[in-house]
DNA sequence: CGTTCTGTTGAATACCTTCAATTCGCGTGG
DNA sequence: CCACGCGAATTGAAGGTATTCAACAGAACG
């Protein structure tokens, strides 16, 4: 089963010991889900937290009108809704896969005496919270860079930056992608083929080449326009 | 000096004696700034994080043209830059205060050591990670609220719930507040004008009278246009 | 009382969104 | 293997909202 060799990934088990491991995954219930099923909802009741160990999935707010903003896209290893241990007792935001997604659920008190064993286990989690407090001061910079295009340099230079790689892969549609820079479809898809036109990227459905890092560099700093 | 009443209201250090929070008085720093004084910048060295024990003071960001957006308006007793202790070694945004200011510097290696004697210190730290992961997502759904009215609404709504009464008290200048909500002072200048118009609010100052909340939450959602 | 910073107002511009119509891609079923 | 159908993606035209630039008014401060 792929359960034990996810656990390895996982940050917040970091400095564990194989046994442990072990041990946590036989304590924690493990559920499949298809794409596109929703985990929970915002506003249900949260008893605990989750962690990612295999797909992939997207954390986001729904305003009154319906449209979507996905606040995170979750990879696997990754815990999600864990602000529900510690200030709140519902889920402030929806939990959707978007590919076949393996989970764990950690009850709220399950945790806190998995804490009260393991000191570095809460030192884990503050650095991962740490960590998501960081990503998202940088979600809000690049949405108030006003412009579009600036916010799609920034994203598209970030995995490129994380992959290594002037070919990345989006990994979400480009509906999604639009969401995730606060846009819509349509202004995206123009934005893109603004790029393509002027020689920086090459777009071949979801997967891009970056040709021009530099310049987009330019564009993300708001020191060039399109 | 006002150092040790301060202390009793800084949620950190809920549950604590107050033996132990005369101890943390005196091991740690203190120290006392003008308004409009700098106490880091983005991307310097963090070797710890502060307390703000009096006084106001803004974290922003500033973009490539000099633009700053307003992150957080931190009030006495709250934590700042706590992000440089677990994850990060340099601060990633700016600190300035807005008033006369008096302010309480811990190092990372002293928190560790605090945290290591006493664990319901990580355990406040993780409700206050949690809770400012909280305040983010909505920051970010309020930013992507694509329209400053709404935005604006949705802060007036906010202030008048936190204080209890429908005359709120802005706290800062209404340029700050414009680049909290991701705009700029014109902007701002003229929605509260058309507010004010159509009988909505009475600005006088700093001062606001929410005259008709219910039409704004209308507005905040999206429902109605002004 | 003058200087400076904050806030306001106007006109022109730029950008994004909306709405509608098409096209493309791909899995399903014939 | 090809045709169909559905969702995703693209493109065009029109409209709306925020920004920019510039000038001015007002308040705070020395």
């Amino acid at each position: 089963m792929a359960k034990k060799d996810a656990l390895g990934g996982v940050p917040l088990f970091r400095g564990l010991s194989p046994n442990q491991l072990d041990l946590m995954g036989e304590a924690f219930p493990c559920r499949h889900y298809a794409p596109s099923e929703i985990i929970f909802s915002e506003g249900e009741p949260a008893s605990g937290f989750y962690i990612l160990l295999s797909g992939r999935l997207k954390i986001y707010k729904l305003s009154l009108e319906g449209k979507e903003q996905i606040l995170h896209i979750i990879e696997p290893g990754e815990p999600f809704a864990e602000v529900a241990l510690f200030s709140e007792t519902r889920f402030p935001a929806y939990a959707e896969t978007i590919e076949k997604s393996e989970v764990m659920f950690l009850s709220r008190n399950a945790f806190r005496q998995l804490i009260g064993n393991d000191p570095s286990i809460a030192m884990n989690m503050l650095a991962i919270l740490s960590h998501r407090l960081k990503y998202f001061t940088r979600l809000i910079e690049d949405l108030s860079l006003k412009e579009v295009p600036q916010r799609l340099a920034a994203y598209l230079l970030f995995l490129a930056k994380r992959d290594g790689s002037n070919h990345v892969a989006l990994g979400i549609s480009k509906g999604q992608l639009a969401s995730l820079l606060g846009t819509i479809p349509e202004t995206l898809s123009r934005i893109m083929a603004k790029m393509a036109g002027q020689g920086l990227i090459v777009v071949k459905g979801r997967k891009i080449t970056l040709l021009n890092p530099e310049y987009l560099e330019l564009l993300a700093g708001g020191k060039q326009n399109l």
